[in-house]
DNA sequence: CATATACTGAACCATATGGTTCAGTATCAA
DNA sequence: TTGATACTGAACCATATGGTTCAGTATATG
């Protein structure tokens, strides 16, 4: 598998391709949270949420700190800026793609009126 | 695995979380291709490419159309608007709390001063 | 017709993912 | 000290992913 330098915009968008990793980035945005706060929240095992904590907190979207016997959640120092930055560059491509698509139909149009010109 | 109703989203970011598709994608940007032009680029085999394409299209970025031999894949009627809400959603909560820390600080530093002031 | 091209599908493979349970360890509270 | 709580790690499991090869099928082209 050849990995150019993209990895990190790799590991975003698969931390992002989880309905569970989003909720729980929605979570923290509103509040820190411990492990089982998230656990059961989200019904599920601690363990299986400490995976996707784990996740989260490798691409640096979020930021643990263990206090005690409670390790407390944060919306970490990574943004998704970089993701963000692609996400636009491939919609302005498309657009364009679409907006050069809108000025062929016009052009067909235009060259069907000539042809057949309305009576 | 509960899935409630994101299953899109989950899809959208999880075709993005592969360096080639992306780059397919910024291809097809450009121009179409086809499956074999594509498998050259990406320096891969027609059958790897045909997958890919297969993820791209499910969730709607790319179309594709057959004429004789030859398929031909462009940029799908799906853009990536609901990916890019998600993503701009969650930057407003990331900077929302980063103000809040910000002002916590900035309070710290105040208290501080009036602990020890300047001699 | 014969042959090359372009795709398609099935089967296979290694590794990753999203979960679980079970058995710890460490810390707080009575 | 004795529990209860909160996490941690290992092992396991089913399924998905990103590739491959091999054997087709369909379409152009000489």
């Amino acid at each position: 598998m050849v990995q150019y330098q993209s990895s990190h915009l790799d590991a975003s968008f698969a931390a992002l391709s989880d309905a569970t990793r989003r909720g729980i980035l929605e979570r923290l945005g509103r509040a820190d949270a411990s492990i089982s706060e998230l656990a059961g929240t989200f019904r599920m095992s601690l363990t299986g949420m400490k995976k996707h904590i784990g996740v989260l907190e490798q691409t640096g979207l979020v930021r643990t700190e263990k206090a005690g016997r409670v390790r407390t959640c944060t919306l970490g120092p990574r943004s998704l800026d970089e993701a963000a930055e692609w996400l636009e560059r491939y919609r302005q491509l498309w657009h364009e793609r679409f907006n050069e698509l809108d000025k062929i139909v016009e052009e067909l149009q235009r060259v069907r009126r000539v042809d057949a010109p309305t009576p």
